[in-house]
RNA sequence: GGGGUGGUAGUUAAGUCGGUUAUAACGCCGGCCUGUCACGCCGGAGGCCGCGGGUUCGAGUCCCGUCCACCCCGCCA
């Protein structure tokens, strides 16, 4: 084995040679994707990162090499010296190596190797299952190396985009001071200080604003966050930002280095220019944008979250109002809603309670069956609705198979059928009820609709969206600065509370919670959220009434967030910035269908890794080590 | 925390109304074959039917529980 690796240096990776190798000695190393037997001679495709190459084993040329392929079997590792030469008429269109093939002149067995649980190829139907108890044997298939190495590309990218803007990069800590509010924490015993404990840091947040407090000016990370919470196909207990933020900026500021940023990876790892879907604009203030710009109020309103694919229609219409003028129109569904209204219970601007319709054209209605209607309906009852309102318009307007039918105002279902838009042959469908539980119900509607429709290119290797240019990028801006707590009744911050009240906003904070807008943000790609941030709070007076509205007093505030605050009463430059999720712009940039193959080694739904057997249990002596005990029965 | 789908050979699946020895394809092993590239031909091995209980003369199949994976809601920036 000594002459292989120390005397013989690989010179070429299998998957790159070519027609301009013909007639070169070298040197491969891989492993054994497939062998073919004709007795005679043996033909085995031998496997690196780059790709396939055909070596062809002759004993009439190397006795030696064709043993070493006589018992070479499914991945085993083999080194191999050999001539490149031209394939002539059996050349192979459908390998990128297929006009040259490798004569076989020696030959090495590095390494045996078991037959492989599942086909090393893209395409298997393998379990997901066992593919992650194998992970260094599905990270071998072709899709996944390629995710991985355009994972890597994607750092090299990012960090010389920022470096090149000036952006110093900065490590913060991972184990953090537990602080409350947002995603629940993991945990980490402190076995120097017993009972107390660590927290992982679910994001750099406050270290990052410090670092503007410290004058860094610019900061890059790409980092850790780790999150106890569960998870889905795109959620991962440990996942990894593109973590900024930036000192002396406004809002328009940190989204130009983004859409740079966005901009180059698009044109780096896809080779398209988003510059000719996205041109710049530049505005009358002097300042240059790219990606379209939606308010939040809007986003709700036409799609029912804060992240729409507009890649396609059966956008939402409130009927609130139409609701209202017409006392509930005769619908005894309705009416008690329109009575709120009229008695002053609820207000217009800010509604508890809303009507919502979404309207199906004529020539996508069509092709739902009536059983298929009945599955919506399922549907939308698994997320909490009671049940899925509809009407199939008929000829002159008037509404068909629908439960409002009976009872409702011929001016009602006008008015309903124009704010729709309503044809005939159209199906409309609705949804009343609490302001956030319609909108989910909607939106994850709309949302189906368009996948059983096939309004929504398919995702996947197959889809073509980077050819056909089908990237839909958008800022949402403008949400309100606090939600309501879980009493309903006491206000919560929607992002952190360290988010600056837009200027017009101010006025409202005590009088109006509900209405203060912010400077908050998040980039989104065809219903994906990217990413989000906001600009930074730094305005002491302002913190303070924050707080005030919170019900966070002076001493609360000390306590938890005392460090943030000492900082920020130190000399602390106006700031913000924003953070992106890697491991989802890997998932679109790769086109991949899950998180879970654009991360190396991922987590299962229940956090678990399938290949490691974590988490796993530990000896009572090592819990007694942290002074910690366990309440789960050994 | 709630709902849905699934778990049978190494892998992917079939398995009827509960009934003889649990099928198939691919893979694997052996033999033959010098131009294959989804190589071909002949032969062969391979099973805790996720796990634990129950019903029954008899359970892969029915019932209860449980574990695991995936998807959705809640949760989560």
């Amino acid at each position: 084995m000594a002459r292989f690796i120390d005397e013989l240096k690989r010179t070429h990776y299998c998957g790159l040679l070519r027609e301009g190798d013909i007639d070169r000695e070298v040197v491969l190393f891989g492993w054994v994707h497939a062998r073919r037997d004709h007795g005679g001679c043996i033909f085995i495709d031998l496997r690196d990162r780059e790709g396939l190459a055909q070596v062809m084993f002759d004993p009439q040329i190397a006795a030696q090499a064709f043993a070493v392929g006589d018992q070479a079997r499914s991945e085993w590792v083999l080194g191999v010296r050999g001539k490149v030469r031209d394939r002539g008429a059996m050349r192979n269109p459908k390998m990128p190596t297929g006009t040259v093939e490798i004569v076989a002149l020696e030959a090495v067995v590095f390494n045996k190797a078991e037959t492989p649980v599942f086909p090393i190829e893209d395409d298997i139907d393998t379990n997901e299952e066992k593919r992650l108890e194998h992970r260094y044997l599905d990270l071998r298939r072709p899709r996944l190396q390629h995710n991985v190495m355009t994972r890597s590309r994607i750092y090299h990218h990012t960090r010389n985009h920022f470096a090149d803007h000036g952006f110093v990069e900065v490590e913060t800590p991972i184990f953090v001071k537990y602080t409350p509010g947002g995603a629940r924490n993991f945990l980490v015993p402190a076995r120097l200080n017993p009972g107390m404990f660590y927290a992982l840091a679910e994001s750099p947040q406050l270290f990052k604003q410090l670092l503007m407090v410290a004058g860094f000016d610019r900061y890059i990370q790409i980092v850790k966050c780790f999150r106890d919470e569960d998870l889905r196909g795109d959620r991962q207990p440990e996942f990894t930002q593109i973590d900024v933020e930036m000192s002396f900026v406004n809002q328009d500021d940190i989204f130009g280095i983004i859409e740079k940023l966005v901009i180059r990876l698009w044109k780096e790892i896809h080779g398209v220019d988003l510059t000719q879907r996205y041109p710049a604009v530049v505005g009358d203030d002097g300042v240059t944008r790219h990606f379209p710009r939606m308010k939040f109020d809007e986003s709700m309103r036409r799609f029912g979250n804060d992240k729409p694919d507009m890649r396609f229609g059966l956008e939402h219409v409130d009927l609130t109002e139409q609701l209202i003028a017409h006392a509930g129109g005769g619908v005894p569904m309705l009416t008690p809603i329109a009575e709120k209204f009229a008695s002053g219970a609820y207000r217009r601007d800010l509604p508890e309670e809303i009507f919502k319709g979404l309207r199906v054209p004529a020539e996508q209605a069509g092709g739902l069956s009536r059983a298929e209607l009945d599955k919506l309906e399922g549907f939308v009852k698994q997320m909490g609705a009671k049940g899925l309102a509809r009407a199939k318009v008929g000829p002159s307007g008037e509404w068909l198979q629908s439960p409002f039918a009976k009872t409702a105002t011929p001016d009602f279902v006008k008015a309903v059928n124009e704010a729709l838009g309503a044809k005939e042959g159209d199906l409309l469908l609705f949804q009343f009820g609490p302001e956030t539980a319609v909108h989910t119900v909607m939106a994850n509607l709309r949302l189906h609709l368009g996948k059983k429709l096939g309004l929504i290119p398919e995702v996947g290797a197959k889809s073509k969206s980077h050819e056909t240019g089908d990237w839909n990028f958008l800022w949402v801006v403008e949400p309100p600065l606090f939600e309501r707590g879980d009493d309903g009744k006491s206000w919560a911050a929607a992002h952190h509370p360290f988010t600056r009240p837009h200027d017009g906003s101010l006025e409202d904070l005590e009088k109006d919670p509900g209405k203060v807008l912010c400077y908050r943000y998040d980039l989104v790609l065809n219903g994906v959220e990217l990413g989000g941030g906001s600009v930074r709070l730094h305005d002491p007076e302002v913190q303070k009434r924050v707080f005030a509205v919170l019900g966070i007093d002076d001493a609360t505030a000390q306590e938890k967030f005392g460090f943030l605050l000492n900082g920020l009463k130190h000399g602390a430059p106006p700031h913000g910035g924003i953070a992106l999720g890697l491991d989802r712009l890997c998932m679109l940039l790769t086109e991949s269908e899950s998180l879970r193959d654009v991360i190396a080694f991922p987590k299962t739904g229940k956090g678990s890794d399938l290949m490691t057997g974590a988490p796993n249990t530990v000896l009572p002596e090592q819990l007694a080590e942290l002074k910690v005990r366990s309440l789960v029965e050994g």
